[in-house]
DNA sequence: GAATTTATTCTACATTTGTAGAGTTAACTC
DNA sequence: GAGTTAACTCTACAAATGTAGAATAAATTC
């Protein structure tokens, strides 16, 4: 079971808080927001896929999420490489390298932490 | 408009043939394979979507795409990364990089992609 | 404590997606 | 040329998704 595009972007929003109160969510989002029920019914849908709980203070709810984000990314991001990149993640990342605006900066950032990597496996 | 996963699946098989057509899609689905009704539907839909056209050869149609899957992609990460990675490619660079299971040899590959591409840039 | 606000469930409905049968037409096969 | 195969369109239908009203219950406010 995964989740739907706006699914994981209410996911998202819960990511970023770590708990959340449903007038919370609604506050985030921007206008026009969505009705209450709408992510009433988005988060009972999460609950059901088992990527959100909840945890009960007094009456009201905190959602939280019941997956890290980098878990998550992990998935979609190795599926990707699975199903379209050869299951190469060497190529993936050429692709990404040459394709996405990286500045000049970012890439010697990127370089560091490639070879900041590279140390780690060495030990 | 997007594709869905299946047809994102699909697509995936043109732009690897980059022309084909209709026997050789349903030969190349493992089995059990679909009907060809089904990828006659999911053909025509992205027909619509604009992702695939066709040439007709006497009276068979190469099936072809529209978009470049560099672009397609190109698009889809991007699209990840300012949804999910605060519009910040080297975030996602840099979750790639550490969350991701590359080899040592393919950290220093990917190190000389990164190298050759900061070159590039000086330029 | 009556009125208002807030969160939740239940129900509903339109749209999109996954899948494929029925019917049609052209092509291929003896 | 009667029978088989292939590809396409049309229709259909179940499941998933996006969205939200109605009803209810609890909490907050005068």
């Amino acid at each position: 079971m995964s989740l739907s595009k706006t699914e994981e972007q209410l996911m998202e929003i819960i990511w970023k808080k770590g708990e959340i109160f449903m007038k919370e969510i609604i506050e985030t989002y921007p206008d026009p927001k969505p009705a209450t029920t709408t992510i009433a019914t988005l988060l009972k849908r999460m609950q059901v896929k088992k990527f959100v709980g909840y945890q009960l203070y007094g009456n009201s709810r905190a959602y939280f999420p019941l997956i890290k984000k980098s878990d998550y990314f992990s998935k979609h991001v190795n599926g990707m490489i699975k199903d379209y990149f050869d299951n190469s993640a060497l190529q993936f990342a050429s692709f990404f390298a040459t394709n996405t605006k990286l500045s000049q900066n970012e890439l010697e950032e990127l370089k560091k932490i490639v070879e900041a990597q590279i140390k780690k496996g060495e030990s």
